[in-house]
DNA sequence: AATGAATGAGGGTTCATTCAT
DNA sequence: CATGAATGAACCCTCATTCAT
């Protein structure tokens, strides 16, 4: 066997794992919307993902470690989604803003699986620094960022009596609780609805902007 | 031992039996804040209370029950809080909302262990219909009364173009989205910041009401 | 109630918890002697108890607690068998060393089982600091006592010549060895044997002392 | 390819497989000496051997197997040491016997690793009957030539109220009893020490030889 | 011959529940 | 009404073994 086989075979186990890591986190998400995070067991998971139950302690060592990954992976999900969302916007600070918030009720990411995973993790949160940290880390770059842009659309339509940080910190809540409302009352939010609520709250705060 | 004891004994055994209910139930609070949902065992409720390992079945049945009880509490609680708070409030419709809005952030209501209730709750919820519903009703009151005061607003305010319910549902979205972020990150928020960010919300939209 | 009813409750509750103990550790050295110490499981010791799964961890809060607990109750009784041996010895110096040497062949001390339980700890206690130490305590003090009562003979019989360390270690050496013979080849090598061995053995050493 | 070739390749192959086999057994022994009989795992041994998980299946069948075999080799091992030991010493009787005794607190046989693994198995022994037919074989093959070399002594010297099956029956058990002291308290026992003792309880027993 | 990912039986442990006191 | 010892099912995890590569 020449150096190139090798070298394949290598990549494609390395590969493999990752693979593998990736099936059981999604297995773990699918477990947590369906049963919730307490009735989510090593068993569970290893059957949503069609596997026995010691595939999990061989790849992620423990229960514990597995819920962390998930939890770090729906994070890393969530900025890349509004990465990708900022880089598609048009160059408008309004726009941005506008594509910013419209993120946190598109299908990729608004879907009643992950909210509930998020719900999840929410709900151990204060007992449990790690997820805290996870889950705060993850807010703060994303106010950061929204609190930018609410700036620059200040700057930009002279709203010189608004605060940046108020309204970014008011938005973010409000798609937040929105979620909540996604997640507990389906028949009476919906993903749509959720966005021209923002939208409108938007507009009410920058005349003339953000129409919906 | 003639009748009247019996019907004062019986009484009083009675109250005793609602009183060891309500010391379960806020064991059982502190233990969900302090060390979670899923770490919450019969034994840290009862070690909370001081009482006994098989006190809890004798009140409640089960350990599902129990916590079923104690998100009915929590519910009640806060429903108790918000009616009590519209009592003692003005009676112009704008110091009516402000109240409401004010109630959530205020010390009863908003300390960091209810909060960790709730969100312990919702985490569970979509799995849980018996949650669901508890903390859909919740909602759906909140949100109705919310709605009824915004309109009045808006009828007295002349605000004709503003859309009572939309402003209602992003009012009370934002408000659990603030929950989340005095949980999340307590250095970063706080209650007192948290009113401000929803009173200039509501500043923004009727223009010349709510001045913070 | 009255006091005395009530110390009395209390103290067979005492009493009943502490005969479990006992209960699971002598079920535990059964389990050891027939079956090893690497096929003793909570499962084969609760069942040679009569009893349930969780009852260990209920007394020992862990398997590891319960084997340490074992391999003193063994240390505890060992010694306890030679100071009652000495107690009843004569007053003689060489008697009491007789005593001492025989209690190490008569029936309640040396019994296959027992012996099984002696050499599984032994084997595991290089690696294992905790059994080690006890082994260790047990060594020593019965060393102690041994090189006393060797030394009394010595300056009883003017063996001016001998060392009490060395024939003191030298003899309890041999003891422990024929304990081994006695676990492993029993058609070869029995109590009585072994008795007469060790007394050989000293009368060889104090000339005219310890006549077999 | 030729004949001579391919018997070339299969002797080498053979003799690499026994070497395998070797180097499998002294991680066996390792490990085994490092972290006790029951926390030696297949992977312990394959990870002091430098060598992957499924090593020890393919050369040994099973850890039953490769735990037997190392037992095996310990016993082969001491036998050398005894058979060479014989071989060099002098022609004189007491020469041979002092040489059989110091064997066992010489270098190659009286290292504290060796000492955990004949502990180890002896702790089992009892429960195994195959680990105790091959550490009885060892005894008494090991017993025999003891016996035979005290006998002869006895009559060069004319020691003829000894009985030469009780004395090697003492001084083989004298031998492991130390061995334990060796294991369980290094501190208070050494290899040196040891030796003087048994030199002595023989110069005891036959007056005029095994000068210490 | 050698690897290491995968399996699944069985281990120790936790904990809701029961029940004699 | 209250206790807490006892139960046993279900949990997470370990590990000997298998097998495709």
């Amino acid at each position: 066997m020449n150096k190139t086989a090798t070298a394949a075979r290598s990549r494609k186990r390395t590969a493999s794992k990752e693979q593998r890591r990736l099936q059981l986190i999604k297995a773990t998400m699918r477990s947590i919307a369906r049963r919730g995070l307490s009735d989510t067991t090593m068993a569970t998971v290893a059957s949503q993902a069609g596997l026995s139950q010691g595939i999990i302690n061989l790849h992620f060592k423990s229960k514990e470690r597995l819920l962390v990954e998930t939890l770090r992976f729906v994070t890393d999900d969530y900025r890349q989604a509004w990465e990708r969302a900022l880089e598609n916007a048009g160059t408008a600070s309004d726009d941005k803003l506008t594509a910013l918030i419209e993120v946190d009720f598109e299908k990729g990411v608004c879907d009643r699986n992950k909210l509930a995973v998020w719900f999840a993790f929410w709900g151990e949160a204060k007992s449990r620094p790690t997820y805290r940290k996870l889950c705060a880390e993850r807010d703060e770059s994303y106010l950061r960022i929204l609190t930018a842009l609410c700036q620059d659309v200040i700057d930009e339509g002279g709203f010189d009596n608004l605060d940046a940080s108020i309204i970014a910190s008011g938005l973010a809540a409000m798609s937040e609780g929105l979620w909540l409302d996604l997640l507990l009352t389906p028949e009476a939010m919906d993903p749509e609805r959720a966005r021209a609520i923002c939208l409108t709250h938007m507009a009410s705060i920058f005349t003339g902007y953000f129409k919906v």
